[in-house]
DNA sequence: TTCCTTGCAAAATATTTGCACACCT
DNA sequence: AGGTGTGCAAATATTTTGCAAGGAA
């Protein structure tokens, strides 16, 4: 609960002229009580736990007002669902490069040569986006392969 | 047509006791005349102009045969469907990095900085690969924002 | 009290599957 | 002939929308 004050949720509600309700800090809680990368049903079945009155309806569009608000990043990993964390999670780096493991769907989040790699990424932006005219707002980067678990079992 | 023979569809479908038929031939000639990142059924409504008997399914199947072959392959760029390309297509570079543009949905391929860009990915894949003990078999790198026209536009 | 939010049911999208028939080799 | 491939319809899976009732400020 403490990040919800950190994250000023209600605040940033209001400035939207929008209302802090129980489905939207519960959303938010559970995205902050966990490390994984969270579908919309996955969040929908924690969210029934804490409160079997919410609706699945709700969960879509709750984090869709929370992506567009900045509070959470939508991912896709091509397994056809979108994935949903906190951009700003406690629990995790705020680097949103992953390893996907293409058989059992784990997601792993990396931190090694962050560095390195956001120096690359913003040069090679900063020529993409004058060669082209284009406007970057955003990037994806992913490796996609087979973790330990599924490499060791094979 | 003429790729069809660089492709040697024909032989490689033999060696998988899979045969040659004018479904597969024909979306791999749809795919090697354009240079855009076609759905199923962008695909299908063209297949059905040269051949108004293929159903949806066919396609779906043929891309999943072609992808699973190495000939296809198939990518995510946020708009809930699979786009498709010619793994080798003759038209475009070897290099499927993309700009993606989140009004228009237009994707441009840059084949720009690709040394640089190919370097760095190879080392880091390397160092993550060794790091975490994952196999690595393939990336997803794309930029997403605003392309000059939607820019223009605004 | 205002009007933003929600739940339910139904719709819209995208993709997959069962099955009988058609077609390569 | 024999097994692979195909079309159609129906089933799945995921996400979105209409609308009347509920709830935060």
């Amino acid at each position: 609960m403490a990040q919800q004050h950190i994250l000023d949720l209600h605040g940033r509600f209001r400035k939207r002229r929008m209302r802090m309700t129980r489905p939207r800090r519960t959303i938010v809680d559970i995205l902050g009580r966990t490390k994984l990368h969270l579908s919309a049903e996955e969040i929908f079945s924690r969210v029934r736990k804490q409160c079997p009155s919410i609706g699945f309806t709700t969960v879509y569009r709750t984090l869709d007002v929370l992506e567009d608000m900045g509070v959470v990043v939508k991912h896709h990993f091509g397994d056809g669902r979108g994935r949903y964390e906190l951009a700003d999670n406690p629990q995790k780096p705020e680097h949103h490069h992953h390893l996907v493991c293409t058989r059992c769907r784990r997601i792993i989040d990396y931190d090694d040569f962050v560095e390195e790699e956001v120096g690359f990424v913003r040069k090679l932006e900063r020529q993409l986006s004058k060669k082209h005219v284009f406007t970057i707002t955003g990037h994806v980067i992913q490796f996609h392969g087979v973790c330990r678990s599924c490499g060791d079992a094979a």
